[in-house]
DNA sequence: GGTAAACCCGCACCACAGTGCAAGGTCAAG
DNA sequence: CTTGACCTTGCACTGTGGTGCGGGTTTACC
């Protein structure tokens, strides 16, 4: 398969299958004589792999990691289970910090409705916003 | 006021407020003799300001432009507005995606603790996450 | 006058996940 | 045999918010 039917079998574009086997992501495949890229049938499953452990938030540094484990012959499951322990508590975070920005943001806003903006004096650049530490 | 003092005064690097300074944040200010920066009492609220509205969640461009309005005499506080409902809209977008994907990974976490490694055969990488999908 | 700390500038570099382009080679159809 | 689609490579660039380094000057203190 050449990497244009990998392209319409995957959705991917050639650019990012490309820099996907530069990384590591992808093996590099076979080629033909005249140097063109030649897939197995294997190789759409493991791009699709790819796309849903990244959809899922793993970072392609850490789907190359589970890749490099298979690869290797041993099951990645332990592996995998840590990643995806470390993302939540990633996701965790980042919805608490998020939560806590909308916040302070519907406060600012809430200001800003309040505020004339005559009355906001040259002294401070905005005092809406400069209010919010 | 040298940039040491300044450091010490707002707790930012050097590199950063020279930084600040190169993408119109804070305006160059004058110099000594010797080249040395020198700046007014007031630099200390303005780098504050523009570290408020960053932990706000709003980008440096989108400060800089609130900066140049005021510094054009205006109150920016429509602009500012403007700014903070694009970024609550942006937050929530943010926020639901989050949501999406700890669901998706909880899911995955699941399937992990379900799965015997010797049942996971060789064909796919990871069924727990393959079955993402 | 010597030394250390503070300051100057410009350039290069980090992560992250790609995208875009130029210049060239190959393959299939007409 | 020509045209056009497809493929190759490497290099540079995107955005964001800075950081780090090297080489040189100036200031502060003893």
């Amino acid at each position: 398969m050449r990497i244009g039917q990998l392209v319409t079998a995957t959705g991917m574009a050639t650019s990012t299958l490309r820099y996907d086997e530069r990384t590591g992501l992808l093996p590099a495949p076979a080629r033909t004589d005249a140097g063109y890229r030649d897939y197995p049938t294997g190789a759409i499953d493991r791009v699709a792999f790819v796309r849903s452990a990244q959809t899922a938030g793993l970072t392609l540094a850490q789907v190359a990691e589970i890749l490099v484990i298979r690869d290797d012959g041993r099951p990645p499951c332990a592996h995998v289970a840590d990643l995806v322990d470390v993302r939540l508590a990633d996701i965790d975070r980042r919805l608490a910090d998020l939560g806590r920005a909308r916040t302070e943001l519907r406060r600012v806003r809430g200001r800003l409705d309040q505020l004339d903006p005559a009355d906001c004096g040259p002294t401070d650049v905005c005092s809406a916003i400069a209010a919010a530490r």
